[in-house]
DNA sequence: GCTAATACATAAGTGAATTATGTATATAAG
DNA sequence: CTTATATACATAATTCACTTATGTATTAGC
C-alpha cells in the first residue's frame, strides 16, 4: 500500500513531475495520476497534497487557473518556467540519490 | 553533499543493512563506512545515529557489547536474528518503493 | 435516501530528522 | 606546547513534512 516513511521528501518532486509530464492538472486529478502510475501503492492524502500545492505556488513554481465545473470549484495549475527548471533538478537530485543508496545498501536496481 | 529531505525514513534502513553486511560495527565506524560506500554523498549526524541506534536495540532488531579501547568506549552493535530478518524486509521495501516512484517519475534507473 | 466519489481547505498532532550542546581522549600541525 | 581536528559517545530543543481529523459542498450510483 503505502511505503510509509520512505515516501518523505518525495511528494514535491511527485507533484512537479507529474505536472511536467501532465501539462495543467488540478488536485484531485493529481492524486488519482498518481494512483494510476504507482498502480495504487502511492497514495497522496490531502492534507498532505494541497498544503503542498499552496507552498509551490507561493514560491512562484506554480501558477493557478480556478474554473466552475457547473457548481463545483477547480483549481488548475500549471508548471511556471521556474517550475519547469525546479521540477526537472528535483527529479535528477532523486535519481542521483538512489544511485547513492543502491552503492550503500548494495543493491541492483531495475 | 547532502540529499537532504529525500534521505529521511532511510536511516533505519541503511544502518540495519551495513550491519548485516559489515557485521559487528560501533556508531561512529557506521558513519565513516556510509561515508565511504556513499562518496560522502550521505554524511550520517550523531544527533541522528545514536538515537536510531538506542531505538533499534529497544526494539530487539539490534544487541551490543562495550569495550574499552585504551581509555576510550566503544559501543559495538550487531544485529539480532530478528534484526536479521527486518534488514532484509527494509530493503526489499527499499526496493519496491524505488520501481514504483520510477514509473511515477518516469525516470530510468541503473 | 444513503453512501461513495469528487473537490476543495485547514488545524492539531506526530515523529524523524537537524541543530546545538556536552563530555572526554588521541593525534597532527604550527 | 597549545590548538585544531579526529575519534567516540550522548541527549535536549527545535523544526517541519507529513498524518490524522475535521469541515464544507456537489455529483453519481444503488
Amino acid at each position: 500500500m503505502h511505503s510509509s516513511e520512505l515516501l518523505k521528501g518525495t511528494l514535491q518532486t511527485i507533484v512537479l513531475k507529474v505536472l511536467k509530464d501532465y501539462g495543467k492538472m488540478y488536485g484531485y486529478e493529481i492524486t488519482q495520476r498518481v494512483k494510476d502510475l504507482s498502480e495504487s501503492r502511492l497514495l497522496l492524502t490531502e492534507g498532505a497534497l494541497y498544503p503542498t500545492l499552496h507552498k509551490l505556488e507561493s514560491e512562484g513554481l506554480l501558477k493557478t487557473e480556478t474554473m466552475m465545473m457547473g457548481k463545483r470549484v477547480r483549481k488548475y495549475y500549471t508548471l511556471t518556467t521556474a517550475g519547469r527548471s525546479i521540477a526537472k533538478d528535483r527529479v535528477a537530485e532523486f535519481v542521483d540519490f538512489i544511485k547513492t543508496m543502491s552503492n550503500v545498501l548494495q543493491v541492483q536496481i531495475g
